[in-house]
Parts: structure tokens; sequence; C-alpha cells
DNA sequence: TAGATATTTAGATATTTGTCTAAATATATT
DNA sequence: AATATATTTAGACAAATATCTAAATATCTA
């Protein structure tokens, strides 16, 4: 749970999630939403690719990544046990 | 949802508020269940504050601090959008 | 009012984090 | 094989964070 909360604790990994949420994209699609070089964006999807909050899948020269909504029905469990 | 996440992203401070899902105490007895000095606790209730997920209520020299389960509400709502 | 208890503020320090540039790796195309 | 495109790795740096000790503030009680 903690690299979950983690990953989610910065606007721009939570634009990137909201991003694959449309549709699954590379990091170069992602890239051209924002203002910041492409190693950036590729640590932001380090975290979250360890957070399994994505899932990067190997497409000849390009990597998909898909939003993994598994993780995020655990996050929802975590916080369903407050509510009341 | 930016202080939100920050609160969150910290495990003393989950298990702060996993505490005040219980009952509200101030924050003598919140120190108590930490390995942790009093002022460390207070900046951590201050985080937890500022993100209204607890609130304080001055009970004489005490402050009762209470969760507020509003907060988690709106943070289950944001996920909820994920699902699916 | 003086002393005790509860909490916060201030200031210091070590660690973590987000971003960058430059270089490396992997795959595709000509 | 050489070049182009996609992505990651390495290394640097500034800003943010978690913790501590010491001191300040607020309230209660004798």
């Amino acid at each position: 749970m903690n690299d979950v909360f983690r990953a989610l604790n910065d606007p721009n990994r939570r634009k990137i999630i909201e991003l694959l949420r449309e549709k699954p994209m590379n990091s170069g699609e992602i890239a051209d939403h924002f203002n910041m070089k492409k190693p950036s964006i590729s640590h932001h999807l380090d975290i979250l690719k360890r957070a399994e909050l994505i899932i990067p899948e190997k497409k000849g020269q390009y990597i998909k990544y898909t939003l993994n909504t598994t993780i995020i029905e655990d996050l929802l469990n975590w916080l369903i046990k407050f509510k009341k």
C-alpha cells in the first residue's frame, strides 16, 4: 500500500493515470501531455509500475502502458474501512 | 486532493487515522502508540489537519482529534472514476 | 500565582524526491 | 550495416520531508 500512496502523491503521476484511464498509451504519447523531459516521464512511469498501477507491454519498439484497476480496487477497499 | 494524498503518503500518518477510526484521541494518547517524540507527532497531526482528514477540538488543556470521514468520501469518489 | 501538564514553534540535519542533461540500450527502417 | 526512433540509466542538484532537541505557549490545579 506504501508504493501506491507514494505513486499517487504527485499531480503529474495522477494525471498520467487519468490519461491512461481513457486508453493505453506509450511513453511518447504520455510525454506529449506534459512540459517535462522524457527521462522525467520515464521516472514517473517507473514509480507507477512499481506500485503496479500501470502495466507495461512491449510492442516492438514501443512500450504500451495500461492502467491496472486491480490496485485501485485494493486502495478502495483500504479506504472503505473508514467510511461510516 | 493534493494535501490528502500527501497526508496519506506516510505510514505513521496512516496509522494515526487508523487509530482515530476507533475513537477520538488527544495527541498524547496518539503519541503513546509510536516511538516518536511529541513534536514529530504534532507535525504529522498538522499535515493531517491541513488535509482536513482530522478535526481538532479544544477540550480544556487537551485537543481532541476526530477523524473526518467526509474527506475519505471525497477520495473514494475520486478513485471510483477509475473502476471498471 | 507558581508549578505541572499538553501541545506547538523554531531551528538543525539527514534523507528522499523531482527534474534536468548526457549517455546507453533496444528496436525498426533504409 | 548505418541511421533513426523510443525508452531507460547515470549522475547532478535544488527543494521537500521526517525527525530531533530546546524553547515557547496555553491551560489546569494546588
